[in-house]
Order: structure tokens, then sequence, then C-alpha cells
DNA sequence: CGGTGTTTTGATGCTCGTCAAGTTCGGTGG
DNA sequence: CCACCGAACTTGACGAGCATCAAAACACCG
């Protein structure tokens, strides 16, 4: 089922890949020390679910490596993705006993865990970690809100075009690349996972990716591989404003 | 324009309404003096926009009574209501210059306000408030992921018994009133308003609720007066577990 | 009691969901 | 290395649901 102590987990958190961006980034040594104390690792394949909606939440954690979902289903089984969990992102809620929304592992992942009561009471005497979380928490809430806009408002071609953009953006800066010229990256996502994040369905999906192939703004060999022909057309085909509505 | 120090503010934060519910309750008397010291009160007037969206932002705040509205418009002037504002809730983000979003008194307003540096500073010396707005921005992210759900998978019609559902739980929260049997209330928003809130156009608005109205599962007088006949129907209609989701 | 802004209702068309085949991809075993 | 298999994806036909445009009815205010 899961597994312990896997093999990509860092040994110090001062070598840590996600260090200065997770909920310890503003840590001090001293700090981060006694956060080491007490975390643990745990993996969890492609395809799992982490955490079950209603389910008692025992441990908060980082997303050390790989990419998970934040869903919510209703009784009849319609499903939306309300978050895009990756690494360095948190999970969990401290003060929460119960979950709100499954997390499902979309491809092998590795967790840096706590558990809650010890970490809520660290964050109780680590303003640094409570300091941490509020500016994660209001960079989420953003993200959730322009996905608002997305979900209330924009037609099935410019939601395919605002995940390409988000998915492009993340990519570039993950690989230090600049947003100019062709950008190319790998969808971390299935047709199906792509739908639940816009609201629709996979073959509206489906078309729309086909018609942004048609009209030449974009490239897609094998599944996966997508190339992004130029940024600002892209951001036209989502409805933003050309010059980068996102300031985070 | 504006007017400062409205008839309606308390006269010391101790008396103030809000003060078990804003960012100021967890803090203790000494601590809640430093804030007299640097607060002061704004009021706007039904429809007036308090913070345009690319504006530099000079204060945070709480409001104190009536209700704002938080919404995003794109070049084309398609709009997205991304947040209500009621009593007790955050105005602005510690660390943001520049306001993602536009802010606009729904009814008249009064703000409990603060320069946005002293604050800052405050916040640093005092967890008690960064506790508080941590708690509060996390309610918030719930909500606005809620509300994803609402806009990317729900029907015109539950999309409407979603609204009516969480005023009509707010309203009875604030009057005490519990939710057996009918429950009546006053709209707090127009047709037009509701539509930008659940991403649609105000004609279906005003057909689902017509319909809501000829099932039995509501009555309406006047254009804003609402009678709900069973709360549990409601939830039904809306779509969710009878039970109430919700857990906040 | 008239005027203005809000709401309702109607007619029509577009977008996207649904159902149903096909096709391609990617991995597995012969 | 190739054939095969299941999963993922594409494409097509059709209909439901909602937007759009237009006009009438209603509420609210002096």
């Amino acid at each position: 089922m899961l597994l312990d102590m896997p093999g990509q987990a860092p040994s110090h958190c001062g070598d840590c890949q996600i260090r200065h961006r997770a909920v310890c980034a503003k840590c001090d040594t001293d700090e981060l020390q006694r956060l080491e104390e007490i975390k643990y690792y745990r993996s969890f394949e492609a395809g799992q679910t982490v955490i079950w909606s209603g389910d008692h939440m025992g441990f908060v954690g980082s997303i050390v490596t790989g990419i998970a979902t934040l869903t919510q289903t209703m009784e009849d089984g319609r499903t939306q993705m309300v978050g895009l969990l990756l690494p360095s992102d948190f999970v969990g809620r401290p003060g929460r006993e119960i979950a709100p929304y499954d997390v499902v592992a979309t491809s092998d992942i590795v967790m840096c865990c706590f558990r809650r009561k010890p970490f809520e009471e660290m964050m109780e005497s680590t303003p640094h970690i409570a300091q941490r979380l509020l500016q994660m928490t209001l960079d989420e809430l953003d993200a959730a809100r322009e996905w608002m806009l997305v979900l209330g408002r924009k037609k099935a071609r410019e939601r395919i075009a605002s995940l390409l953009a988000i998915i492009a953006r993340r990519d570039a800066t993950l690989k230090l690349a600049s947003l100019q010229g062709k950008i190319e990256f790998d969808l971390p996502l299935t047709r199906e996972a792509m739908a639940d994040y816009l609201g629709l369905t996979l073959e509206t999906v489906s078309r729309q990716i086909s018609a942004l192939k048609k009209d030449g703004v974009i490239s897609v060999e094998g599944n996966r591989h997508v190339t992004v022909h130029d940024m600002d057309t892209l951001l036209q085909e989502a409805g933003d404003d050309t010059d980068g509505g996102i300031l985070s």
C-alpha cells in the first residue's frame, strides 16, 4: 500500500529540493531541526488515493516530488478538481479533523509528512511556519479565484488555453526557461483530468485541443507532448490580458 | 465621496459587533488597544467602488456593516464575482501592493481600516493576528473551492438553489434562528449580481427562480423577499448531500 | 400617478454534453 | 523486434441547456 522512507527523500532538510518554497521556507536552522525530528516520508503510486474525502486526517504535509489533485465529487458522480498539487504545495489544514476533498496521486509522489497534533503545536510556537502557511494559503486563494473566472465565464476554447498557459508558465519557471519563442512541455494530466479541472467533458477537451492544433496555436506529439508556438497568442486565446494578469 | 468617522462606528473595539469574528478576534485587551490606535473608519455608499482592480492598495480592513462584492472583469466585459464580503470579512492582503479584484459596496457599508504598512508591522509582532487571518483565509479558500464545484459542474437550477442555501444558512446564523421549517430572508443581491456570482445570465437566474417558485420550493414576495419552505428540499435541489456537506 | 430601473417572459440559435464508433498510443509478451 | 491488447484519445451525429436579443410586466420612488 504505502512505502515509508523512499529512496528519493533527502537525508537532511537543508538539502531538500523544496526547502525554500514549502511551508518550512522561512524557518531558520534551529526551527528546521525541530521539524526534522517530527517529519517522516511517505510515497504513493500513481493513481493511489492519498486521502479520502470525509476521512479523519491524521497528518499534514508537503508534496516533495510528483503531482497530486484535489477533487470534489457529487453523489451522482460529477467531479470537479479544485486544486492541482505540485512540489512544495501543502496538503491538509491545521485545526481540521475531517478531510473535505479527495487527494489523489496523479504521478508517483513523495510527501514530507507531520502528524497533525505535533505540527499544530509547533505552529503555535513557531510564527515562521504560520507566516509562511498564510502566504501560501493566500496564493492558493488567488489561484482558486482566478479559476472561478475560468469556470464561470470562459468558453471551452478559452479554458483549454488558460490551462495550457498555466502549465507552460509553471514549467518555464521550473526549468528557468524564458516565455519567449516556442515552449515545450509534457501534460501532467489525462484528458479526463483536464476535463475535471476545466468543468468540461473529455470529448470537449479533445475537440478544443484539436482545434487549437488546426489553427496553429499549438502542436502535439504523441498524446502528452505539447509545443506552444507563441505565448502571447495563447494568452489571447485564453482571453487574458496579454501583459499577463497574474502577479504571484 | 467618502466620509470618515461615520455614526454607526463603535467607539471602542471592545464594543464592536465583529469583535469576536474579525481578524482581531484572537487579540487580548492589550493587543486590541494597539490596534485601536492605528485603526480608522471609512464609509461607502451602495454602488460605490471601494477598490479598483490594478490600483495601489494603501490599506486593509474589515467590513463592519453592510455587504460588498469581489469581482473580476475580462476585457470584453464578462464579469465573475469571486467573493461575497460580509460583516467581519477581511479586505486586502498583507504584502500585496496591487489590488487583484474590484471591491464594490452592494449596500452602504462601514469598514474598519488600517494603513497597510503599520498593519503588516503589527502582524509580525502579534502572532494572534496572523493566526486568525490564517484561519479566515483557510475558510475563504474552502468557500472558493466549494464554489468551483458550483461553477464547474452544477446546472442553472442547482446553482440558484446553492446560492439560496448559502444565504439562508448565513441569515439563520446571524439571527440565531434554526434551519427547521420555513426560513425567510431578503436577497442582498440583484438578479444581475446573482448572475455574476453564479456564472449565468440574469435571464437564466430569473427563469430558474420562477421555476423553483412554480415547483413550490420557495415563495417570493416583491423582488427580494424569499421564503424557503423546507431546507432539506432546497439542499436536494442544490445537489448537495442532505446532511449538509459544509463543515466550517 | 407617472417614470425609471429591475424583473419576467418569449423566441431563437449556439455551445457544449451525450452517446457511439473508431483510432492511436504505449506497454507487454511472444 | 513485432504483434497484440487495453487504455487513452479522437471524431461524428444529435439534442439539451443556456445565452442572446427583444419586448412586456412589475416594483419602487418621488
